[in-house]
RNA sequence: GACCCGUUCGUCUAGCUUGGCCUAGGACACCUGCCUUUCACGUAGGCAACAGGGGUUCAAAUCCCCUACGGGUCGCCA
């Protein structure tokens, strides 16, 4: 049997953390299986969904790096891909049901069902549909349409239990009376979710259906219908959600959940991808950084956990710490392009101009990112001198040494655009052998000279790579706060 | 309420199938030391968990039962 996945979103907005990592457990399993990668709209839903959804879903997966074998931008064997280019589809197999007897015409109206949910809960019992319409015969119901009533389809539940089989945990027997007999096409012709995804996933030969534990639920209904229609039911693999720190379903208001927030916020493709691999699965040897390559080699579906797990952003902040250090010159650069610009001074021509330079910057200061955006904030010393003193700062100024150690530091500082690495070296030895300061009042000296603070890239980055006119301009300007 | 699912450090998890190697391992966070003439990075340590109760067994995180708690579903949403 040919390992055949999909991912099946609805276009309802940006894509969630938690859709994403349902994607990229289907994907790695095909992957690591040699599997295909199926890409459905589900836009059922007339109400919600929308083309522009649509795009941005296309935009968030191309942006972690996600491809699908099929989807509608690719049609593959069993197009269309997009439910609502698939309504005839539909009708046909609620045609074939309905002549087997498997479904039925349901004419009770949303007001009377409503009504009968009502009693059902008031008199604390399930709120099963009461049969009324399960005897209507076909011939009858016909004639009911064509006097111009707008039944809705109902499935039988035809059997009293159900087992569903379940990768992840193991065989699950359901008693059909928990549900009843269930609605799979409205009134207005539009088939739900229930019936559509069984029609599809049996048509597209999908073999393994992964998606969240939330539809576990739903899973029974759906193992009926593949029955009904004499397909073959696949395996499911339903993985646990991803819950907020207060164990509820992530949702907005734990924050950034969005795959375009996290874009927007610093964060990197194979960062983020990284850690949510992590969410319920785990390598056999407590490897944690992965590249996207090395998690599909080592991906196993059974070493997917049952329970649900808290997204955690220290955690993810740590990881995208680890891949932002793993990132060479060039794609740092690029990363950071967009970030550079927003910063005042750094105007198109001049990162034109300054390439290498800013690639130096850059490498200077990767290891103390989190985030991508964190560049701002930065590599801002290189062009601008802080309007503010940090207090640790005027502590160093306050020392008896700084000044002179500074006035000698511009004198021998020399006119060239930039110092060399060891002209800077050779300038502090002899500051040191002349006036006797050394360690920390002396390097002290000259950072707070240059950046007015004591923190910051290591000093051989801020002298050498700033040019000789403004670390003059600078330090001559601390002088002045000195006095 | 009914039906399902779940429960190991604060968090992500390993271990559970095939009981003993578990004095329960790793990671994030936190704390401490080291490194770096700064912060960060890095590095070496530390803190910290088998939901509870009954069984079975020479032996239980691991097998069985019960309880508690959490979650999901119960739509003419997906």
């Amino acid at each position: 049997m040919s390992i055949r996945v999909r991912f099946a979103p609805s276009p309802t907005g940006h894509i969630h953390v938690g859709n994403l990592r349902t994607a990229l457990f289907n994907y790695l399993f095909a992957k690591n299986q040699n599997g295909q990668t199926i890409l459905r709209i589900e836009d059922t839903d007339t109400v919600r969904s929308t083309l522009e959804s649509e795009e941005l879903i296309y935009k968030d997966l191309d942006w972690v790096g996600l491809e699908f074998d099929e989807s509608p931008l690719f049609e593959g064997d069993y197009s269309p891909y997009r439910q609502s280019d698939r309504l005839d589809i539909y009708k046909k197999y609620a045609d074939k049901l309905l002549e087997d007897g498997f479904a039925y015409y349901c004419f009770c109206s949303k007001e009377e069902l409503d009504a009968e949910r009502e009693k059902a809960a008031k008199e604390s019992r399930p709120p099963l549909y009461n049969l009324k319409c399960a005897n209507t015969s076909l011939d009858e119901a016909k004639k009911r349409i064509a006097n111009g009533e707008k039944p809705a389809i109902r499935f039988r539940a035809f059997k009293e239990n159900i087992i569903v089989k379940d990768i992840i945990h193991g065989d699950i027997d359901f008693p059909t009376n928990s549900f009843g007999d269930f609605i799979i096409v409205r009134p207005d012709d539009m088939p739900i979710y229930n019936y559509v995804v069984v029609v599809d996933d049996a048509l597209m030969k999908i073999s393994h259906v992964i998606r969240g534990d939330d539809h576990l639920s739903n899973t029974p209904k759906q193992a009926l219908i593949f029955e009904a229609l004499g397909f073959e039911t696949p395996i499911f693999a339903h993985i646990p959600m991803i819950v907020g720190d207060d164990h509820a379903k992530l949702s907005k208001r734990h924050g950034t959940t969005s795959v375009e927030q996290f874009r927007d916020n610093g964060y990197l493709p194979e960062a983020l991808i990284n850690y949510l691999a992590l969410l319920s699965w785990s390598s056999d040897d407590g490897k944690e950084v992965f590249s996207i390559d090395e998690l599909i080699e080592r991906f196993s579906i059974k070493r997917v956990s049952k329970s649900a797990a808290v997204f955690d952003f220290d955690k993810l902040n740590w990881m995208n710490g680890q891949h932002i250090r793993l990132l060479d010159s060039d794609r740092l650069f690029k990363e950071c392009l967009p970030y550079m610009k927003s910063i005042e001074l750094l105007t198109d021509e001049f990162i034109e101009q300054n390439i290498y330079r800013l690639k130096e910057c850059l490498l200077s200061v990767k290891d103390s990112l989190v985030t991508i955006k964190d560049v701002t904030q930065n590599i801002s010393v290189y062009f601008k001198q802080p309007d503010d003193i940090t207090s640790a700062a005027k502590e160093i100024l306050e020392l008896e040494s700084t000044k002179p150690v500074l006035e000698n530091f511009i004198q021998l500082i020399g006119d060239d655009e930039y110092l060399t690495i060891d002209r800077y070296k050779s300038i502090m030895k002899e500051i040191q052998t002349t006036i006797g300061v050394k360690g920390k009042p002396l390097y002290m000296a000259v950072r707070v000279g240059i950046s007015k603070s004591t923190e910051g890239p290591e000093l051989d980055s801020l002298t050498t790579l700033i040019p000789v006119k403004c670390i003059k301009k600078r330090i001559e300007k601390v002088l002045l706060i000195k006095k």
